[in-house]
RNA sequence: GGCGACGUCGCCAAGUGGCAAGGCAGAGGCCUGCAAAGCCUUUAUCCCCGGUUCGAAUCCGGGCGUCGCCUCCA
Protein backbone atom coordinates (compact mmCIF):
# COMPACT_ATOMS: atom_id res chain seq x y z
CA UNK A 1 0.00 0.00 0.00
CA UNK A 2 1.57 3.48 -0.73
CA UNK A 3 0.48 6.92 0.22
CA UNK A 4 -0.72 9.25 -2.09
CA UNK A 5 -0.10 13.15 -1.90
CA UNK A 6 -1.66 16.06 -3.98
CA UNK A 7 1.23 18.02 -4.98
CA UNK A 8 1.03 21.22 -6.15
CA UNK A 9 3.36 21.47 -8.45
CA UNK A 10 1.54 18.90 -11.05
CA UNK A 11 -2.06 19.80 -9.62
CA UNK A 12 -2.73 16.26 -9.06
CA UNK A 13 -2.41 13.38 -6.62
CA UNK A 14 0.94 11.32 -6.75
CA UNK A 15 2.43 8.25 -5.12
CA UNK A 16 4.41 9.34 -2.52
CA UNK A 17 7.99 8.16 -2.75
CA UNK A 18 10.54 9.91 0.01
CA UNK A 19 14.25 10.47 -1.47
CA UNK A 20 15.73 7.78 0.85
CA UNK A 21 13.07 4.64 1.82
CA UNK A 22 11.72 4.86 5.21
CA UNK A 23 12.74 8.53 5.72
CA UNK A 24 11.05 11.81 5.44
CA UNK A 25 12.66 15.12 5.13
CA UNK A 26 9.84 17.52 5.61
CA UNK A 27 9.92 21.41 5.97
CA UNK A 28 7.04 23.76 6.86
CA UNK A 29 7.39 27.41 6.77
CA UNK A 30 7.02 28.93 10.25
CA UNK A 31 5.96 32.14 11.69
CA UNK A 32 7.39 35.10 11.34
CA UNK A 33 7.51 36.45 14.94
CA UNK A 34 6.03 39.87 15.09
CA UNK A 35 2.34 38.79 17.15
CA UNK A 36 0.68 36.56 18.66
CA UNK A 37 -0.17 33.37 15.93
CA UNK A 38 -3.85 33.30 15.08
CA UNK A 39 -6.61 30.72 14.24
CA UNK A 40 -5.19 30.12 10.81
CA UNK A 41 -1.74 30.08 11.27
CA UNK A 42 -2.61 27.13 13.79
CA UNK A 43 -5.24 25.35 10.68
CA UNK A 44 -1.70 25.24 8.92
CA UNK A 45 0.73 23.87 11.63
CA UNK A 46 -2.41 21.86 12.53
CA UNK A 47 -2.57 20.38 9.20
CA UNK A 48 1.13 19.64 8.95
CA UNK A 49 1.37 18.45 12.24
CA UNK A 50 -1.43 15.23 11.69
CA UNK A 51 0.52 14.79 8.11
CA UNK A 52 3.56 14.18 10.06
CA UNK A 53 2.25 12.24 12.85
CA UNK A 54 0.47 9.74 10.56
CA UNK A 55 3.43 9.60 8.45
CA UNK A 56 5.37 8.79 11.74
CA UNK A 57 2.71 6.27 12.23
CA UNK A 58 3.31 4.52 9.16
CA UNK A 59 6.72 3.77 10.15
CA UNK A 60 8.94 6.51 8.23
CA UNK A 61 11.25 8.03 10.09
CA UNK A 62 10.27 11.88 9.85
CA UNK A 63 12.96 14.62 10.40
CA UNK A 64 10.24 18.12 10.62
CA UNK A 65 12.08 21.32 10.07
CA UNK A 66 10.29 24.37 10.55
CA UNK A 67 12.19 27.83 10.58
CA UNK A 68 11.21 31.12 13.21
CA UNK A 69 11.86 33.87 10.61
CA UNK A 70 12.95 36.71 13.54
CA UNK A 71 14.01 39.16 10.67
CA UNK A 72 11.71 41.25 8.74
CA UNK A 73 9.78 44.37 7.98
CA UNK A 74 6.99 43.52 10.25
CA UNK A 75 8.92 42.84 13.46
CA UNK A 76 10.69 46.17 12.76
CA UNK A 77 6.97 47.95 12.27
CA UNK A 78 5.97 46.27 15.50
CA UNK A 79 9.24 47.11 17.18
CA UNK A 80 8.72 50.57 16.61
CA UNK A 81 5.37 50.75 17.46
CA UNK A 82 6.11 49.64 20.97
CA UNK A 83 9.87 50.93 21.22
CA UNK A 84 11.58 47.82 21.76
CA UNK A 85 14.17 46.41 19.40
CA UNK A 86 13.24 43.68 16.79
CA UNK A 87 15.51 41.15 18.95
CA UNK A 88 13.32 41.51 22.34
CA UNK A 89 9.77 41.53 20.06
CA UNK A 90 11.11 38.43 18.05
CA UNK A 91 11.68 36.74 21.11
CA UNK A 92 8.56 37.53 22.99
CA UNK A 93 6.41 36.14 20.11
CA UNK A 94 8.99 32.87 19.59
CA UNK A 95 8.01 32.10 23.58
CA UNK A 96 4.22 32.55 22.86
CA UNK A 97 4.35 30.65 19.67
CA UNK A 98 6.26 27.50 21.22
CA UNK A 99 3.94 27.56 24.16
CA UNK A 100 0.86 27.62 22.05
CA UNK A 101 1.99 25.38 19.64
CA UNK A 102 2.65 22.74 22.42
CA UNK A 103 -0.54 23.70 24.39
CA UNK A 104 -2.47 22.92 21.11
CA UNK A 105 -0.24 19.38 21.14
CA UNK A 106 1.65 20.23 18.04
CA UNK A 107 4.70 18.15 18.33
CA UNK A 108 8.12 20.81 18.48
CA UNK A 109 10.24 20.30 15.25
CA UNK A 110 12.97 17.85 14.90
CA UNK A 111 14.81 21.53 14.46
CA UNK A 112 14.00 24.88 14.87
CA UNK A 113 16.48 27.29 13.04
CA UNK A 114 16.07 30.73 13.05
CA UNK A 115 16.60 33.45 10.36
CA UNK A 116 19.36 35.11 12.29
CA UNK A 117 21.86 32.58 13.01
CA UNK A 118 21.76 31.72 9.36
CA UNK A 119 22.77 35.15 8.19
CA UNK A 120 26.24 33.73 6.67
CA UNK A 121 24.67 30.98 4.59
CA UNK A 122 22.16 33.51 3.20
CA UNK A 123 24.71 35.88 2.18
CA UNK A 124 27.02 32.57 0.31
CA UNK A 125 23.52 31.50 -1.19
CA UNK A 126 23.30 35.36 -2.29
CA UNK A 127 27.16 34.73 -4.16
CA UNK A 128 26.58 31.67 -5.42
CA UNK A 129 23.42 33.27 -7.76
CA UNK A 130 25.05 36.88 -8.80
CA UNK A 131 27.91 34.23 -9.68
CA UNK A 132 25.25 32.26 -11.90
CA UNK A 133 24.17 35.39 -13.57
CA UNK A 134 20.60 34.84 -11.89
CA UNK A 135 20.99 37.90 -9.07
CA UNK A 136 22.56 41.39 -9.66
CA UNK A 137 23.14 44.48 -7.25
CA UNK A 138 21.55 47.61 -7.42
CA UNK A 139 22.82 50.16 -4.80
CA UNK A 140 23.31 48.06 -2.24
CA UNK A 141 20.19 45.79 -2.55
CA UNK A 142 20.62 42.23 -4.54
CA UNK A 143 17.66 41.14 -6.52
CA UNK A 144 16.68 38.09 -8.15
CA UNK A 145 16.35 38.01 -11.72
CA UNK A 146 12.79 35.96 -12.49
CA UNK A 147 13.64 36.01 -16.23
CA UNK A 148 16.90 34.04 -15.79
CA UNK A 149 14.93 31.64 -13.88
CA UNK A 150 13.25 29.42 -17.30
CA UNK A 151 11.02 27.42 -14.48
CA UNK A 152 9.67 30.65 -13.03
CA UNK A 153 5.84 30.79 -12.34
CA UNK A 154 5.80 26.77 -12.70
CA UNK A 155 4.51 25.97 -9.41
CA UNK A 156 1.88 28.61 -9.19
CA UNK A 157 0.63 28.19 -12.46
CA UNK A 158 1.41 31.43 -14.09
CA UNK A 159 3.80 32.90 -16.24
CA UNK A 160 6.16 36.76 -16.17
CA UNK A 161 4.30 38.37 -18.94
CA UNK A 162 0.90 37.42 -17.33
CA UNK A 163 2.32 38.89 -14.21
CA UNK A 164 3.56 41.63 -15.20
CA UNK A 165 0.04 42.99 -17.43
CA UNK A 166 -1.71 42.05 -14.31
CA UNK A 167 0.66 44.24 -12.44
CA UNK A 168 -0.32 46.09 -9.19
CA UNK A 169 3.48 46.03 -8.70
CA UNK A 170 5.29 48.69 -7.32
CA UNK A 171 7.39 50.04 -10.17
CA UNK A 172 11.14 50.39 -8.84
CA UNK A 173 13.88 51.93 -10.94
CA UNK A 174 16.55 49.58 -9.52
CA UNK A 175 15.09 46.58 -10.69
CA UNK A 176 15.20 45.37 -14.11
CA UNK A 177 12.07 44.12 -14.32
CA UNK A 178 8.97 44.70 -12.05
CA UNK A 179 8.45 41.17 -10.80
CA UNK A 180 12.08 40.49 -9.77
CA UNK A 181 12.56 40.16 -5.88
CA UNK A 182 14.69 41.26 -3.32
CA UNK A 183 17.49 38.92 -2.27
CA UNK A 184 19.28 41.85 -0.10
CA UNK A 185 18.23 44.83 1.38
CA UNK A 186 20.62 47.28 2.16
CA UNK A 187 19.64 48.44 5.82
CA UNK A 188 18.36 51.72 7.34
CA UNK A 189 19.19 53.68 9.87
CA UNK A 190 18.30 51.85 13.04
CA UNK A 191 17.29 48.36 11.00
CA UNK A 192 19.21 45.43 12.03
CA UNK A 193 22.23 44.57 9.57
CA UNK A 194 24.82 42.41 8.91
CA UNK A 195 27.65 43.14 6.85
CA UNK A 196 28.01 41.70 3.43
CA UNK A 197 30.10 42.02 0.14
CA UNK A 198 27.49 44.66 -0.79
CA UNK A 199 27.29 46.47 2.15
CA UNK A 200 25.55 46.84 5.91
CA UNK A 201 21.98 44.90 5.37
CA UNK A 202 19.36 42.07 6.40
CA UNK A 203 17.89 39.53 4.18
CA UNK A 204 15.04 39.55 1.78
CA UNK A 205 12.24 37.45 2.74
CA UNK A 206 12.28 34.12 0.44
CA UNK A 207 15.83 33.53 1.07
CA UNK A 208 15.88 32.18 4.89
CA UNK A 209 13.35 29.17 3.98
CA UNK A 210 15.64 28.15 0.55
CA UNK A 211 18.71 28.35 2.96
CA UNK A 212 16.83 26.96 5.77
CA UNK A 213 15.46 23.96 5.06
CA UNK A 214 18.41 23.27 2.17
CA UNK A 215 21.02 23.42 5.22
CA UNK A 216 19.07 21.24 7.97
CA UNK A 217 17.89 18.92 4.91
CA UNK A 218 19.84 18.78 2.13
CA UNK A 219 18.33 18.87 -1.41
CA UNK A 220 15.62 17.26 -2.59
CA UNK A 221 13.12 18.11 0.26
CA UNK A 222 10.44 15.27 0.41
CA UNK A 223 7.86 17.56 1.63
CA UNK A 224 7.35 21.37 1.87
CA UNK A 225 4.21 22.76 3.39
CA UNK A 226 2.52 25.86 4.17
CA UNK A 227 -0.52 27.28 3.71
CA UNK A 228 -2.18 27.83 0.25
CA UNK A 229 -1.59 31.67 0.16
CA UNK A 230 2.41 31.11 0.29
CA UNK A 231 2.13 29.55 -2.89
CA UNK A 232 3.29 32.83 -4.63
CA UNK A 233 5.20 34.53 -4.35
CA UNK A 234 6.90 32.66 -1.51
CA UNK A 235 7.23 29.60 -2.25
CA UNK A 236 7.53 30.42 -6.18
CA UNK A 237 10.63 32.69 -5.03
CA UNK A 238 12.21 29.99 -2.96
CA UNK A 239 11.99 27.61 -5.34
CA UNK A 240 13.18 29.63 -8.10
CA UNK A 241 16.35 31.11 -5.94
CA UNK A 242 17.23 27.35 -4.53
CA UNK A 243 16.81 25.52 -7.85
CA UNK A 244 18.83 28.59 -10.02
CA UNK A 245 21.71 28.61 -6.44
CA UNK A 246 22.11 24.90 -6.91
CA UNK A 247 20.92 23.32 -9.70
CA UNK A 248 18.99 20.84 -7.99
CA UNK A 249 15.52 20.13 -7.63
CA UNK A 250 14.30 22.18 -4.51
CA UNK A 251 11.36 19.93 -3.30
CA UNK A 252 9.85 16.59 -4.32
CA UNK A 253 6.00 17.32 -2.60
CA UNK A 254 4.68 20.71 -2.53
CA UNK A 255 1.84 20.57 0.04
CA UNK A 256 -0.46 23.52 0.73
CA UNK A 257 -3.20 23.62 3.36
CA UNK A 258 -6.75 25.79 2.54
CA UNK A 259 -7.31 28.80 4.41
CA UNK A 260 -9.16 29.18 7.65
CA UNK A 261 -12.62 31.51 7.34
CA UNK A 262 -14.52 33.66 8.99
CA UNK A 263 -17.86 34.38 7.66
CA UNK A 264 -16.67 32.89 4.74
CA UNK A 265 -13.74 34.75 4.37
CA UNK A 266 -10.06 34.62 4.14
CA UNK A 267 -8.60 35.59 8.03
CA UNK A 268 -5.94 37.74 8.19
CA UNK A 269 -4.13 40.33 9.64
CA UNK A 270 -5.31 43.16 7.41
CA UNK A 271 -8.78 42.37 7.27
CA UNK A 272 -8.77 42.93 11.04
CA UNK A 273 -11.13 39.62 11.54
CA UNK A 274 -8.87 37.61 13.01
CA UNK A 275 -8.78 35.44 16.56
CA UNK A 276 -5.48 34.17 18.32
CA UNK A 277 -5.07 30.95 19.12
CA UNK A 278 -4.31 31.56 22.65
CA UNK A 279 -7.69 33.27 22.94
CA UNK A 280 -9.84 30.49 21.62
CA UNK A 281 -7.47 27.79 23.54
CA UNK A 282 -8.60 29.68 26.45
CA UNK A 283 -12.11 28.61 25.65
CA UNK A 284 -12.03 25.08 24.48
CA UNK A 285 -9.33 22.48 24.76
CA UNK A 286 -6.63 21.83 22.25
CA UNK A 287 -8.89 18.09 21.16
CA UNK A 288 -11.62 20.05 20.17
CA UNK A 289 -10.06 22.44 18.16
CA UNK A 290 -8.07 19.61 16.60
CA UNK A 291 -11.06 17.45 15.93
CA UNK A 292 -12.83 20.36 14.64
CA UNK A 293 -10.13 20.82 11.80
CA UNK A 294 -10.26 17.32 11.64
CA UNK A 295 -13.60 16.86 10.09
CA UNK A 296 -12.69 19.20 7.18
CA UNK A 297 -10.18 18.07 4.47
CA UNK A 298 -6.79 20.11 4.74
CA UNK A 299 -6.84 21.15 0.97
CA UNK A 300 -10.50 22.94 1.51
CA UNK A 301 -11.58 26.22 3.11
CA UNK A 302 -12.82 25.79 6.61
CA UNK A 303 -14.88 27.84 7.84
CA UNK A 304 -14.39 28.95 11.39
CA UNK A 305 -17.37 29.68 14.37
CA UNK A 306 -18.27 29.05 17.98
CA UNK A 307 -21.08 26.93 16.46
CA UNK A 308 -18.80 24.33 14.90
CA UNK A 309 -16.60 24.07 17.72
CA UNK A 310 -19.79 23.36 19.70
CA UNK A 311 -20.20 20.62 16.90
CA UNK A 312 -16.50 19.39 17.32
CA UNK A 313 -17.13 19.36 21.02
CA UNK A 314 -20.20 17.06 20.77
CA UNK A 315 -18.44 14.84 18.17
CA UNK A 316 -15.17 14.46 20.29
CA UNK A 317 -17.71 13.42 23.56
CA UNK A 318 -18.89 10.77 21.39
CA UNK A 319 -15.33 8.96 20.90
CA UNK A 320 -14.87 9.81 24.75
CA UNK A 321 -17.92 8.16 25.95
CA UNK A 322 -17.06 4.86 23.16
CA UNK A 323 -13.39 4.59 24.88
CA UNK A 324 -14.99 5.39 27.98
CA UNK A 325 -18.01 2.93 28.20
CA UNK A 326 -15.06 0.12 26.60
CA UNK A 327 -12.97 0.86 29.54
CA UNK A 328 -15.87 0.22 31.34
CA UNK A 329 -16.77 -3.01 30.10
CA UNK A 330 -13.41 -4.07 30.04
CA UNK A 331 -12.37 -3.55 33.59
CA UNK A 332 -15.52 -5.46 34.94
CA UNK A 333 -14.88 -9.15 36.51
CA UNK A 334 -16.18 -10.84 33.63
CA UNK A 335 -19.44 -12.91 34.83
CA UNK A 336 -21.53 -13.75 31.72
CA UNK A 337 -21.58 -16.76 29.51
CA UNK A 338 -20.75 -15.34 26.17
CA UNK A 339 -22.28 -13.99 23.04
CA UNK A 340 -22.99 -16.06 20.50
CA UNK A 341 -19.98 -17.07 17.64
CA UNK A 342 -21.54 -14.97 14.53
CA UNK A 343 -21.88 -11.35 16.66
CA UNK A 344 -18.55 -11.72 18.11
CA UNK A 345 -17.20 -11.95 14.82
CA UNK A 346 -19.36 -9.45 13.36
CA UNK A 347 -17.59 -7.02 15.82
CA UNK A 348 -14.09 -8.59 15.28
CA UNK A 349 -14.16 -7.98 11.82
CA UNK A 350 -15.59 -4.43 12.29
CA UNK A 351 -12.48 -3.74 14.09
CA UNK A 352 -9.88 -5.29 11.67
CA UNK A 353 -12.25 -3.37 8.71
CA UNK A 354 -12.19 -0.17 10.92
CA UNK A 355 -8.35 -0.04 11.04
CA UNK A 356 -8.03 -1.14 7.03
CA UNK A 357 -10.80 1.58 6.06
CA UNK A 358 -8.45 3.75 8.48
CA UNK A 359 -5.93 3.80 6.48
CA UNK A 360 -7.23 3.59 3.17
CA UNK A 361 -8.69 7.10 3.60
CA UNK A 362 -5.30 8.31 5.25
CA UNK A 363 -3.39 7.20 3.07
CA UNK A 364 -5.39 9.14 -0.03
CA UNK A 365 -4.06 12.31 0.63
CA UNK A 366 -4.65 12.99 4.32
CA UNK A 367 -8.45 12.07 4.25
CA UNK A 368 -8.79 12.92 7.63
CA UNK A 369 -12.17 13.25 7.53
CA UNK A 370 -13.21 10.23 5.88
CA UNK A 371 -10.74 8.35 8.22
CA UNK A 372 -12.54 9.64 11.20
CA UNK A 373 -15.78 8.65 9.85
CA UNK A 374 -14.56 4.66 10.44
CA UNK A 375 -13.85 5.50 14.11
CA UNK A 376 -17.33 6.53 14.26
CA UNK A 377 -18.82 3.56 12.22
CA UNK A 378 -17.32 1.37 14.72
CA UNK A 379 -18.39 3.50 17.86
CA UNK A 380 -22.19 2.47 16.66
CA UNK A 381 -21.13 -0.96 15.75
CA UNK A 382 -18.99 -1.62 19.09
CA UNK A 383 -21.84 0.50 21.26
CA UNK A 384 -24.57 -1.51 19.94
CA UNK A 385 -22.63 -4.94 20.60
CA UNK A 386 -22.24 -3.29 24.45
CA UNK A 387 -25.91 -2.31 24.61
CA UNK A 388 -27.34 -5.51 23.17
CA UNK A 389 -25.08 -8.31 24.79
CA UNK A 390 -24.46 -6.55 28.09
CA UNK A 391 -25.35 -9.29 30.08
CA UNK A 392 -23.51 -12.30 28.53
CA UNK A 393 -20.07 -10.31 28.04
CA UNK A 394 -17.50 -13.15 28.84
CA UNK A 395 -13.74 -12.99 28.71
CA UNK A 396 -13.60 -13.44 25.37
CA UNK A 397 -15.40 -10.55 24.78
CA UNK A 398 -13.74 -8.69 26.91
CA UNK A 399 -10.47 -9.25 24.74
CA UNK A 400 -12.57 -7.92 22.12
CA UNK A 401 -13.74 -5.12 23.22
CA UNK A 402 -10.39 -4.14 24.70
CA UNK A 403 -8.65 -4.44 21.46
CA UNK A 404 -11.49 -2.27 20.40
CA UNK A 405 -10.91 0.25 22.49
CA UNK A 406 -6.71 0.14 21.91
CA UNK A 407 -7.46 0.62 18.28
CA UNK A 408 -9.72 3.57 18.57
CA UNK A 409 -6.92 5.23 21.20
CA UNK A 410 -4.40 4.28 18.72
CA UNK A 411 -6.45 5.89 15.51
CA UNK A 412 -7.08 8.75 17.30
CA UNK A 413 -3.46 8.65 18.60
CA UNK A 414 -2.10 8.94 15.05
CA UNK A 415 -4.15 12.11 14.37
CA UNK A 416 -2.80 13.80 17.59
CA UNK A 417 -5.79 13.62 19.57
CA UNK A 418 -5.35 12.50 22.89
CA UNK A 419 -8.34 10.96 24.71
CA UNK A 420 -8.01 11.85 28.20
CA UNK A 421 -7.62 8.89 30.39
CA UNK A 422 -9.96 8.92 33.44
CA UNK A 423 -7.75 10.93 36.23
CA UNK A 424 -8.66 9.98 39.21
CA UNK A 425 -6.60 11.40 41.01
CA UNK A 426 -7.54 15.22 40.76
CA UNK A 427 -11.11 15.31 42.28
CA UNK A 428 -11.56 18.51 43.89
CA UNK A 429 -11.20 19.03 47.88
CA UNK A 430 -14.84 20.22 48.17
CA UNK A 431 -16.09 16.86 47.59
CA UNK A 432 -15.01 15.70 51.07
CA UNK A 433 -17.80 18.75 52.67
CA UNK A 434 -20.55 17.97 50.82
CA UNK A 435 -19.43 13.55 51.59
CA UNK A 436 -19.78 14.97 55.56
CA UNK A 437 -23.07 16.52 54.86
CA UNK A 438 -24.63 14.20 52.68
CA UNK A 439 -22.68 10.92 53.52
CA UNK A 440 -21.61 11.81 56.73
CA UNK A 441 -18.31 10.93 55.54
CA UNK A 442 -15.88 11.61 58.20
CA UNK A 443 -12.66 11.57 56.43
CA UNK A 444 -10.24 14.13 54.13
CA UNK A 445 -10.04 11.62 51.37
CA UNK A 446 -11.59 13.26 48.25
CA UNK A 447 -11.68 9.44 46.20
CA UNK A 448 -12.76 7.55 49.62
CA UNK A 449 -16.09 11.00 49.94
CA UNK A 450 -16.89 9.82 46.43
CA UNK A 451 -17.04 6.12 47.67
CA UNK A 452 -19.14 7.23 50.61
CA UNK A 453 -21.44 9.74 48.62
CA UNK A 454 -21.87 6.66 46.15
CA UNK A 455 -22.68 4.45 48.77
CA UNK A 456 -25.22 6.90 50.54
CA UNK A 457 -27.21 7.01 47.17
CA UNK A 458 -27.20 3.28 46.98
CA UNK A 459 -28.67 2.87 50.15
CA UNK A 460 -31.23 5.47 49.54
CA UNK A 461 -32.17 4.00 46.18
CA UNK A 462 -32.57 0.60 46.92
CA UNK A 463 -35.26 2.61 49.43
CA UNK A 464 -36.88 4.00 46.85
CA UNK A 465 -36.17 7.61 48.24
CA UNK A 466 -35.17 9.16 45.60
CA UNK A 467 -35.23 12.65 46.92
CA UNK A 468 -32.18 11.54 48.88
CA UNK A 469 -30.63 9.79 46.18
CA UNK A 470 -31.32 12.92 43.90
CA UNK A 471 -29.36 15.14 46.01
CA UNK A 472 -26.51 13.10 46.45
CA UNK A 473 -25.98 12.70 42.63
CA UNK A 474 -27.11 16.53 42.12
CA UNK A 475 -24.67 17.49 44.90
CA UNK A 476 -22.09 15.87 42.77
CA UNK A 477 -22.88 17.56 39.25
CA UNK A 478 -22.25 20.60 41.16
CA UNK A 479 -18.84 20.14 41.69
CA UNK A 480 -18.41 18.45 38.04
CA UNK A 481 -18.90 15.16 38.20
CA UNK A 482 -21.11 13.00 36.26
CA UNK A 483 -22.83 10.55 37.84
CA UNK A 484 -24.29 7.21 35.63
CA UNK A 485 -25.93 4.06 36.37
CA UNK A 486 -25.25 1.32 34.15
CA UNK A 487 -26.15 -2.19 33.87
CA UNK A 488 -22.94 -2.86 35.49
CA UNK A 489 -23.85 -0.60 38.74
CA UNK A 490 -23.21 3.14 39.20
CA UNK A 491 -19.65 4.95 37.36
CA UNK A 492 -18.82 8.24 38.34
CA UNK A 493 -17.06 10.51 35.78
CA UNK A 494 -15.16 13.73 36.67
CA UNK A 495 -14.33 16.46 34.07
C1' G B 1 -8.77 42.35 -15.68
C1' G B 2 -5.59 37.49 -15.29
C1' C B 3 -5.06 32.62 -12.81
C1' G B 4 -7.25 28.92 -9.61
C1' A B 5 -10.68 26.40 -6.28
C1' C B 6 -15.47 25.36 -4.82
C1' G B 7 -21.25 24.87 -4.88
C1' U B 8 -23.71 17.40 -1.77
C1' C B 9 -29.78 16.68 3.98
C1' G B 10 -31.58 22.36 8.68
C1' C B 11 -25.81 23.17 9.71
C1' C B 12 -20.80 20.95 8.86
C1' A B 13 -18.80 17.37 5.57
C1' A B 14 -16.59 12.66 2.71
C1' G B 15 -17.29 10.86 -1.90
C1' U B 16 -13.74 11.92 -9.59
C1' G B 17 -18.65 6.89 -13.68
C1' G B 18 -22.32 1.90 -11.17
C1' C B 19 -27.78 1.42 -5.22
C1' A B 20 -25.33 9.26 -1.76
C1' A B 21 -20.05 7.96 4.33
C1' G B 22 -19.75 10.39 8.90
C1' G B 23 -20.56 14.38 12.68
C1' C B 24 -23.94 18.11 14.80
C1' A B 25 -28.97 19.60 15.37
C1' G B 26 -34.45 18.04 15.09
C1' A B 27 -38.61 14.28 15.55
C1' G B 28 -40.43 9.51 17.35
C1' G B 29 -39.33 5.06 20.10
C1' C B 30 -36.36 1.52 23.52
C1' C B 31 -33.59 1.26 28.17
C1' U B 32 -33.81 4.17 33.16
C1' G B 33 -37.37 5.67 39.45
C1' C B 34 -35.77 10.24 36.93
C1' A B 35 -31.36 11.20 34.43
C1' A B 36 -26.72 10.21 31.82
C1' A B 37 -24.60 7.09 28.29
C1' G B 38 -26.19 3.95 24.51
C1' C B 39 -29.38 1.65 20.78
C1' C B 40 -33.38 1.72 16.91
C1' U B 41 -36.36 4.51 13.32
C1' U B 42 -36.68 9.05 10.47
C1' U B 43 -35.10 13.69 6.61
C1' A B 44 -30.95 14.32 -0.35
C1' U B 45 -33.21 12.68 -7.99
C1' C B 46 -25.90 16.14 -5.03
C1' C B 47 -26.83 25.14 -7.71
C1' C B 48 -29.33 25.62 -12.87
C1' C B 49 -29.47 24.30 -18.28
C1' G B 50 -27.57 21.34 -22.12
C1' G B 51 -24.22 17.25 -23.77
C1' U B 52 -21.18 12.42 -23.59
C1' U B 53 -22.49 7.41 -21.59
C1' C B 54 -26.15 1.34 -20.90
C1' G B 55 -25.31 4.35 -16.49
C1' A B 56 -22.96 11.04 -13.94
C1' A B 57 -22.80 14.28 -7.60
C1' U B 58 -18.59 12.42 -10.27
C1' C B 59 -16.67 13.67 -17.40
C1' C B 60 -17.58 17.99 -21.20
C1' G B 61 -19.90 22.98 -22.55
C1' G B 62 -22.72 27.23 -20.93
C1' G B 63 -24.98 30.01 -16.89
C1' C B 64 -25.53 31.69 -11.78
C1' G B 65 -23.22 32.10 -6.96
C1' U B 66 -19.17 31.90 -3.29
C1' C B 67 -14.05 31.99 -2.05
C1' G B 68 -8.69 32.36 -2.78
C1' C B 69 -4.14 34.18 -5.29
C1' C B 70 -2.23 38.17 -8.42
C1' U B 71 0.31 43.34 -2.47
C1' C B 72 2.17 41.56 3.71
C1' C B 73 -0.33 37.02 4.75
C1' A B 74 -0.70 30.12 7.22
Amino acid sequence: MTIRVYNTMTRSKEEFVPREAGKVAMYVCGPTVYNHIHIGNARTFLSFDVIRRYLMWRGFQVTFVQNITDVDDKIIKRATEERRTPAEIAETYTLAFRSAMDELGVLPPTRQPFATQTIPAMIDMVKRLIERGHAYVADGDVYFSVRSFPGYGALSGRNIDELESGARIDVDERKQDPLDFALWKSAKPGEPHWPSPWGEGRPGWHLECSVMSEGELGLPLDIHGGGSDLVFPHHENERAQSEAATGTMFARYWLHGGMLQINAEKMSKSLGNFLFLKDVLARYPAPVIRLLMLQTHYRSPLDFSDARLEEARAALERIENLVRNLRWVGEREPEGSGVPRPALERLSSAIEGTRAKFIEEMDDDFNTAAALASVFELARTANSFVSEHQGDIGGVERAVLHSAEELVTDLLGALGVDIAPETASSYPPDVVQVAAELAGYQGSDPQEAVRALLAARDAARSERNWAAADAVRDGLEMLGFTVEDTPQGVRVIYR
